[in-house]
RNA sequence: GUCCCCAUCGUCUAGCCUGGUCUAGGACAAGAGCUUUUCAAGCUCUCGACACCGGUUCAAAUCCGGUUGGGGACACCA
């Protein structure tokens, strides 16, 4: 039985890195029929906080990543010295006083090659020269990393340990501690690092940092997975949009790529996009309702959630993170359009208060007020009038919505109503009233 | 400094294992055009890479060595 794990420790929120470390656990245990565990590592009593917990835990289940088990190392340090008495015991480890810190247990490293097969590089070959004796048990009781993670996997029976590259190089003071408590070595696979746009490491300022502000940006849990799939990994046969069900046939650890990859918003925008476009317009007004509370647009106990789908079925095309829903849409939902003043220079500087209120009246005019009719009357107007279409449209729409960019004129009329729009175009209709 | 990992378009990658089918394929981005009611979408096209040097071989992106470059690790953090 293939028997994976995530362990993040609380000390920060998950991110980009930890996300890609937890989806190719998962998908890897998916794809084998094995079982996700997860381990919080929260040894470190003064970095642990129960917030990141909640964090974490919160974006594992937005992203889709269910777990079978969970364990607290915070629960388990009795095992842990267990163990470290047991290597003193055998002589495999030593007691250090430390006259500012305390007593800690400390094992042996003794001269020899370690080598570790990669399930991802191959071997990889480790002199324990170059590796000091390590510390098992902190003068305060509580196990080291390394110490814990071992014990941890071997009780947890992990068969795969499948993490970042950052831990290479306590591959071979694991092993050691494997062989010293004559523990079964697990497979061990490294992924390679994410790296911000420049080239470094991933930051607030190369992309974003944590799963929940990229939830706040209006990202689809589906379209950051695959994006993120795709880092390191390629399914093969050109194929890049793909939803989670279609990668756990086709995915295999063994495939992964030995290059670190870097974290590119661009695409990530663009797979978003995709999925923003395919996806169910009512689930996207689940997800934008809170959004616009957020800002006020509507009322939290009383809105009309049709007009918003509506809404969200007219823009649901041209967006890239739903958030841009909220800004391009917002209009709809104030009293009066904010203006980009450079938009008001170019379109509306003319006076253009005969075009205007005559389309207001043949708007007030209409029998039946749907996009088509909007439509027809202005159509009808603009070839009245002998001028071209676009030298009203474009004013009219500025006028309306206080942006040269937006959905079409008619779609915009129509759900703006006949009150909204005549309000709106009188303002810049002179000396008449 | 020591140890380890990595190296194909600006970015993500296919190809590498099992050399010839590669004047290196796709996607994002960028640029141009079509469409058009603006923006976007969509469609078409363009730009654009085997880090370098040497070796093996009839033949190297592919195998080997070195150089350079990038990244990571060297805690009583995880």
């Amino acid at each position: 039985m293939i028997r994976v794990r995530f362990a993040p420790s609380p000390t920060g929120n998950l991110h980009i890195g930890g996300a890609r470390t937890a989806l190719f656990n998962w998908l890897y245990a998916r794809a084998k029929s094995g079982e996700f565990i997860l381990r919080i590592e929260d040894t470190d009593k003064l970095r642990s906080r129960q917030e990141y917990v909640d964090e974490i835990l919160g974006s594992l289940k937005w992203l889709g990543f269910e777990w079978n088990e969970v364990y607290y190392q915070s629960q388990r340090l009795k095992r842990y010295q267990e163990c470290a008495e047991k290597l003193l015991a055998q002589g495999k480890a030593y007691k250090e006083k430390s006259p500012e810190k305390g007593e800690a247990v400390i094992f042996k490293v003794m001269p020899q090659n370690i080598r570790i097969n990669d399930l991802i590089r191959g071997e990889i070959v480790f002199d324990s020269k170059a590796i000091k004796d390590q510390v098992l048990i902190k003068s305060d009781g509580t196990a080291t990393y390394n110490f814990a993670c071992v014990v941890d996997d071997a009780d947890m029976n992990i068969s795969h340990v499948i993490r970042g590259d950052d831990h290479i190089s306590n591959t071979p003071k694991q092993v050691l501690l494997y062989e010293a408590l004559g523990l079964p070595l697990p497979v061990f696979a490294h992924l390679p690092l994410i790296l911000g746009a420049e080239g470094g490491r991933l930051s607030k300022r190369t992309g974003a940092t944590a799963i929940s502000d990229y939830r706040r940006m209006g990202y689809l849990p589906q379209a950051l997975v695959n994006y993120l799939l795709l880092l390191s990994w390629a399914p093969g046969e050109d194929r890049e949009v793909m939803d989670i069900q279609e990668a756990i046939k086709l995915f295999d650890i063994k495939d992964v790529n030995k290059t670190a990859a870097a974290f590119d918003m661009h695409k990530l925008n663009w797979i978003n996009s995709q999925y923003i476009k395919e996806e169910d317009p009512q689930k996207i007004t689940d997800i934008v309702i809170p959004l616009l509370i957020e800002r006020k647009y509507i009322d939290k106990d009383n809105f009309d959630r049709n007009y918003v789908f509506s809404l969200v079925k007219l823009f649901q095309g041209r967006l890239n993170t739903l958030a841009e829903f909220a800004e391009w849409a917002d209009f709809f939902f104030t009293e009066d359009p904010v203006m980009d003043p450079e938009a008001e220079e170019k379109f509306l500087a003319k006076d253009l208060s005969r075009e205007f209120s005559l389309f207001s009246e043949r708007l007030a005019s209409l029998h039946v007020f749907e996009v088509s009719t909007i439509e027809e009357s202005f159509r009808q107007l603009v070839k009245e009038l002998g001028i071209e279409t676009r030298a009203l449209i474009h004013p009219l729409r500025v006028a309306l919505t206080g942006k040269t960019i937006g959905p079409g004129l008619f779609e915009v009329v129509y759900y703006l109503g006949r009150e909204r729009t005549e309000k709106r175009l009188r303002r810049w209709i002179k000396g008449r009233s």
